[in-house]
DNA sequence: TTGATAAATGTAATGGCTTACATAAGAAGT
DNA sequence: ACTTCTTATGTAAGCCATTACATTTATCAA
């Protein structure tokens, strides 16, 4: 189907020179005399050529590319880090590629492997847990790799990212302080997945260090999307006993708890408060508006993609960023009832 | 920073076989003795190997690699259907690089020309609208490209998705049904933007077929993004001859005008109608829930991968796909009211 | 004019992989 | 044991750029 691109050698006839002046034309233009120049381009033009990247790597020993593995784009957290990211990179002259893994580690292994062959000079990966496996080969590779979406102040591999523990212990210390004690925690799947293993982690912290038993914590696990979070906020109220506040792992399985709530008439704050995490538009026009953890996303991926540039172009070490979160009241969040 | 990979030769060395050995190994590794084959195995794992894309993309002249290029991975619909071609592609042994151009055309050619020079095998490019000159560069370098999230009748450029005009269309006619003739229109920027401008024309001719005069359409044309549509809908609102219903390009304008519409206390649907269109999950959890145009856009992805796959793997032509679409009524269109 | 210096262009090695073709080693048939 | 096929492996020629180095041409001072 394909047939043969034009080639610089092509060019190079085309325009009668050297193929090392068809070269030169397009990446030192200046150093060669306008005529020449003129000549070049628009053979260049009338061929519709476009130089193959993989010599092109492969002769110049470097991609200027940058390679992103996210595990979802439908989750527009991870959209939004990365467009900014996206943004930071082309400001300096780099390509971002990404992949989706779904949530599975294998797939992300893939996936690495293939950006890294790709030659990418760089990865941006999220969260730290993975295969030991996989550090070691990108450490065999000499590719550098920044962990991001998480900061975890006990890893001894720099991540540019915010505290999750930290950022779902402070929610739910401002939920225990409206009184509060019957909590359950809609939870994303902890497995292979450090950011929202932190978050079950700050909310037991909090329960402790407010007196409660955290074994109290009525928490099920479930996979992204709506439709989870409703039900598992179904199961949750007609199960077992009523909690008085619903934390949620993120923002949709938040939205999902609300929307059934409003199925089942059960009244958002007055039976039961429900919060959020990530802060995603969904958040703000969710009805009503969901009490959230506010995550700096695009400042994220802005600087994640700085630290790596400048890892990547001048060498400068990769230094951990801690990022600011901060709880958002909206209004799913409400004193707890006298009698609950 | 980075210090050499390992290389094939590197491995052919350490297993003290060929580098065809080694090649055939990864590639073919029925073609070679179960001994020597583990004996090579073991020297990769060992290494840390990974081949070279672009050496191996250069030998073997392909490089199972699609692109797609669209606007934002902001928008939900893009993301979701991007994932659905994804999963396609891998279940065919190829891989999407993904890269957005913010909605600025400069950008798509930068970004087409860098996927074409990474030799992808093909393109997935969003809507028909761009410089003639991109399509006779893609021709010249023998890359196929297959336009989704349109599908127009009169393009000759085969395209899988749906009818924008006739989508809008439908559902301006079930508004007009509903008794209303006050109506306004928040589009998004139709320069450049075939699918923008599709869906005003749908409602033009929804207009001009039930007998209405289309120029009474007040349109106001905006930026993507809740805040817009939220800004957009004020304006609406407080100057001129207020609508009865207002259509919106895509459901985040949607749902912005419904966020002002509860700040400004105006009642949705009893004092205006909004509607929105691509129906993705912001519809269903918006307050109320928002009635809109679904656009089949997981199955679109997985559609658009088929096709691409099939030309580029076996050399099918390309077929045009047209994808249905329906307006889904949920509670934010009403009747007009009586004396409005 | 000429010789020296600078500017423009050309020559050819290089990078990591695939693959057609050549060769060597085993298996099988007589 | 000897030829004839297979099967496994090796050899070496590309693929398409970049770039160090060599060469040619232009420029200028003396």
């Amino acid at each position: 189907m394909k047939r043969p691109a034009p080639t610089l050698h092509d060019v190079a006839i085309a325009a009668s020179v050297s193929t090392a002046t068809v070269s030169r034309c397009l990446n030192f233009p200046d150093q060669v005399a306008k005529q020449t120049r003129d000549k070049v381009m628009s053979a260049v033009e009338s061929l519709g050529y476009s130089p193959n990247f993989g010599a092109k790597a492969m002769a110049a020993r470097r991609t200027n590319t940058i390679g992103a593995i996210i595990p979802t784009m439908e989750n527009a957290m991870f959209a939004r880090g990365l467009e900014a990211f996206q943004e930071e990179l082309r400001l300096h002259g780099f390509t971002m590629l990404v992949a989706s893994t779904s949530y599975r580690p294998e797939i992300e292994e893939e996936q690495i492997k293939s950006l890294v062959a790709r030659g990418a000079d760089g990865l941006l990966l999220i969260g730290h847990e993975r295969d030991p496996e996989i550090y070691r080969f990108l450490e065999a590779q000499g590719v550098p790799a920044l962990i991001t979406w998480v900061f975890d102040p006990r890893s001894e591999r720099p991540s540019v990212g915010f505290d999750n523990r930290a950022a779902m212990m402070e929610m739910a210390m401002k939920v225990i302080e409206f009184g509060h004690t019957k909590l359950a925690f809609i939870s994303a799947v902890t497995a292979q997945n450090d950011r929202a293993s932190a978050r079950l982690n700050g909310i037991q912290n909090a329960m402790s260090s407010a007196g409660l038993n955290a074994n109290d914590l009525r928490c099920i696990e479930t996979n992204y999307g709506i439709e989870e979070g409703a039900v598992a906020f179904d199961r949750l109220m007609t199960n077992g006993p009523r909690p008085t506040a619903i934390l949620c792992g993120n923002d949709v399985l938040a939205v999902g708890a609300l929307r059934r709530a409003r199925e089942l008439k059960i009244a958002v704050p007055q039976d039961v408060s429900i919060v959020g995490f990530d802060d995603i538009e969904l958040a703000q026009v969710a009805y009503p508006p969901l009490t959230t953890v506010h995550v700096p996303h695009r400042e994220m991926g802005r600087r994640a993609g700085q630290v790596l540039v400048d890892h990547v172009k001048n060498g400068t070490p990769i230094k951990s960023v801690l990022l600011p979160t901060r709880p958002i009241l909206r209004e799913t969040l409400a004193p707890v009832k006298a009698g609950s």
